[in-house]
DNA sequence: ATGGTGGGTTACCCA
C-alpha cells in the first residue's frame, strides 16, 4: 500500500500532471494541497473517468485541499472541529482498502509569512488546534496516515543552508515545538523511519532557480501512526514532476506500507 | 546581498 502527499498549486493548472502522476504511481491514497478551486470547479469528472474517488474541500484563489484513491472513501470530515477558520485546509476521510480501513487526514499547514506577523500568529493557533484534533482522530483510529504540506522543515537538515534558514519564517523554534507536538501524540514521520540521501527536499522556490540548485526545504510530510509506522517499509520524495514544464514548486512525497 | 517566479486576481495578494 502507498500514500502520497503533493502540494500542487492550483489543480486547475496541475490536472494533467496529477494524472500522469498517479497513472505512473497508483497509490492508495492521495493527500493534494493548494487545489485553489471551489467546490464546484473540482475536475471531478475527469478524476473519476481515471478511476479515482476524490473528497475536495476548497475555496476561491487560495487554499483547499483533497483526497484520491481508487478506493471508497466513508466518514468524511472537513477542518479542524471547534477551530473556527473561513480557509480550507484540512479534510480528512476512511480509505477503505481491501486491507482494511485507513484513515487519512489531509492538512495544508498556514505558511506563516514572517516571524511575529498575525498570519504567524494563526499559524501557531492552527498548529495547536490540529494536535488537539489528531490527538482525538488517534484515539478512534489505529490506522492513521497525516499528510499535508505543513510549512514546517522540521531540523537544520531539512533546509539547503541552516545559515540562511535557521530561525526564520518555516524553521522558528516555535513552528518546530508545534511539529514536535504533532510527533508526541505517538505519530512518526515517515522519511526519517528509513535512510535518506542528505539534501532531500520536497519544496524549491520558483525564484532563483532554485529546483536545478536544489536550494530546497523539506516541509511536506507524512506522519504515520504506530501500527502504521510498524508496516513502513520505505519513503521517499519523487522529484520527477518538479522536472515537468510548469511544475508545482512542491514534489510529491511517498510511503510504502506492507 | 539582492532579487528573482508563479499561482491567482486586478490586492497594500500569497507563497
Amino acid at each position: 500500500m502507498k500514500i502520497a502527499t503533493w502540494n500542487v498549486n492550483s489543480l486547475r493548472v496541475r490536472l494533467p500532471q496529477v494524472l500522469d502522476w498517479l497513472a505512473a504511481n497508483p497509490v492508495d491514497a492521495l493527500a493534494i494541497q493548494e487545489t485553489k478551486l471551489t467546490d464546484d470547479a473540482f475536475p471531478g469528472a475527469d478524476l473519476e473517468a481515471a478511476g479515482w474517488n476524490w473528497v475536495h474541500s476548497g475555496q476561491k484563489t487560495y487554499n483547499g485541499v483533497a483526497i484520491l484513491s481508487r478506493h471508497p472513501l466513508t466518514e468524511i470530515s472537513r477542518d479542524i472541529p471547534g477551530f473556527a477558520d473561513e480557509q480550507k485546509r484540512v479534510i480528512a476521510a476512511t480509505v477503505q482498502t481491501p486491507d482494511g480501513p485507513l484513515r487519512v487526514v489531509d492538512v495544508y499547514v498556514v505558511n506563516g509569512q514572517a516571524i511575529g506577523s498575525e498570519k504567524y500568529d494563526y499559524k501557531l493557533r492552527f498548529l495547536a488546534a490540529l494536535r488537539d484534533y489528531l490527538r482525538d482522530e488517534l484515539a478512534e483510529h489505529a490506522n492513521l496516515a497525516v499528510g499535508g504540506d505543513y510549512n514546517i522543515a522540521p531540523a537544520p537538515e531539512d533546509t539547503h543552508d541552516p545559515e540562511i534558514w535557521e530561525g526564520n519564517i518555516l524553521c522558528s523554534d516555535a513552528e518546530r515545538a508545534g511539529f514536535r507536538a504533532l510527533l508526541d501524540l505517538g505519530l512518526a514521520d515517515a522519511f526519517r523511519l528509513h535512510p535518506q540521501a542528505p539534501s532531500t527536499f520536497t519544496w524549491w522556490d520558483y525564484r532563483a532557480a532554485g529546483f536545478r540548485r536544489n536550494l530546497g526545504l523539506r516541509i511536506d510530510h507524512l506522519l504515520l501512526s504506530e501500527a502504521l509506522a510498524k508496516r513502513c517499509t520505505g519513503s521517499g520524495v519523487d522529484v520527477t514532476p518538479r522536472r515537468n514544464e510548469r511544475p508545482s514548486d512542491h514534489a510529491p512525497f511517498i510511503a510504502e506500507i506492507a
